[in-house]
DNA sequence: GTCTATAGTAAGATAGAC
DNA sequence: GTCTATCTTACTATAGAC
C-alpha cells in the first residue's frame, strides 16, 4: 500500500453527498462514509471534528452553493424568462440524474416536530429557490402573487415526482414533470394554478 | 409496578407508525420504539420476530389498509366524482395532520438503487392510489390518458407539498394543495396539465 | 493528512423467568 | 404476553504513530 494522498474536497463532498442521498442521514454510518470516500474514520474526524453531523452540514452547504450557481443565478440572469427557466430545468435534470437520485433537502430534513439540525439550511434553500423562480415569472409578466404560488407549486412538483419516481421504481414521473415545467410555469391562462375564487 | 397488560394491536401500530414517521426507519431504534409503545424490546421481538423490519412492514400494511378504506373505496364509490374526491381530500388532511406528519411511503422508501425491503409495498400503494383517482376522473368525463396523468400529478403534489411543508416549517403548502385539488382535478380545460404538444 | 489501535457506548437479537 | 438479563455486533469518538 502506497503512501496515502490527500483527498480533494470536491471529490470528497461528492462521495459523501452520494452516500447521504442513497442511505439517508441516520443510515449513513461512519463505516459506510469511510468505505465510500476511501478515508478511514479517524481521517473523517480530522476533516469534520463534529463527526457525521458536521459532514452532512458541509455537504448541504456545498449543495446550496451548487443551487446558487446552477439554478438561482441562471434564474436571475437578464435573458428571456423561458431561457432562464430552461436552464434551471436542465440543471435539475442533471443534479437529480434524471430522477434517479434523491434530494438532500428531503433526505436531510427531520420529519418530527424538532426540525432537526439542518432545518435552517433547508428552509433557506427552499425559500431562495422559490423566490428566484417567482422573480423570473414576474419578469415574464405574471402577476406577483400568482408567480409565487406557481413557483412554490413547481418546487413541490419536483420534490413530489422525485418521491414518486423512487416509490414507483421509474423515472417517468420526474421526466414528465420536467418536460412540462417550462410551458406550465409560463402559461398565460389562469389554468389549474389560479386561486379557486 | 403492576402486572403488565397486553397492548392492543391498534394502539401499538399507531405508536409505531408515529415513531417511524417522526424519525425515519434507520432512526427508529428498538430503544425508541420500546419507549414509545411501552413494550420492552423482548416484547417487541415477541410480536415481531423479524425485528424492526417486520414491525415497519406491518405498520406499512396497516397504512395500506387505511388507504384502502379511506381513499380507494371512497374514490370507487358510486357517488358523484366531486364528492368522492372531496372525501379523499378530507381523509388525506386528517391522515397527514394537515401537513404536520410525514408520509410512510416517502419515509420508508430507500433512495438507493436497491429499492429496500418495502419497495413492493410502496410501489403497490402508489399505483393503487393513482389508479383509483384516475378511475374517478374518468367517471367525471375526463379522457383516460389525461386522467392518468392528472392523478399521478396530484399524488406527486401531495407528496411534494408534504416535503415542502416540512422543509419550510409551515403547513401552508400542503393546505394550499388540498384546497385546490378538487377543482384542479376536475377542471375541464386542458389547463397546465395537458401534454405540451 | 492519513493511518492503526482502542475505549466506550448503543444497537440488534436471544434465553429463560414469571 | 411481558419481563429481566445477557450476548454479540456495530457505531461514535479519541489517542498517538507515521
Amino acid at each position: 500500500m502506497g503512501r496515502p494522498v490527500k483527498v480533494e474536497d470536491s471529490v470528497l463532498f461528492k462521495k459523501l453527498s452520494d452516500v447521504f442521498r442513497e442511505v439517508g442521514y441516520e443510515g449513513a454510518s461512519l463505516a459506510i462514509l469511510s468505505a465510500a470516500t476511501g478515508l478511514k474514520r479517524a481521517s473523517l474526524y480530522h476533516r469534520f471534528p463534529g463527526g457525521k453531523e458536521q459532514a452532512a452540514r458541509e455537504v448541504l452547504v456545498c449543495a446550496e452553493t451548487w443551487l446558487t450557481d446552477h439554478v438561482l443565478l441562471p434564474l436571475a440572469s437578464d435573458g428571456p424568462p423561458e431561457v432562464r427557466i430552461r436552464a434551471m430545468v436542465q440543471s435539475l435534470d442533471a443534479f437529480y440524474s434524471g430522477g434517479r437520485q434523491a434530494c438532500l433537502l428531503n433526505i436531510l430534513s427531520s420529519p418530527g416536530p424538532d426540525r432537526g439540525p439542518f432545518a435552517a439550511l433547508i428552509e433557506h434553500a427552499f425559500t431562495a429557490w422559490i423566490a428566484a423562480l417567482a422573480a423570473a415569472l414576474v419578469d415574464a409578466g405574471i402577476d406577483p402573487e400568482r408567480a409565487g404560488l406557481r413557483a412554490e407549486r413547481a418546487v413541490a412538483l419536483v420534490q413530489g415526482t422525485l418521491v414518486l419516481s423512487r416509490g414507483l421504481g421509474t423515472t417517468r414521473p420526474f421526466e414528465t414533470c420536467l418536460a412540462s415545467l417550462e410551458l406550465e410555469l409560463l402559461a398565460s391562462e389562469p389554468g389549474e394554478m389560479g386561486k379557486p375564487s
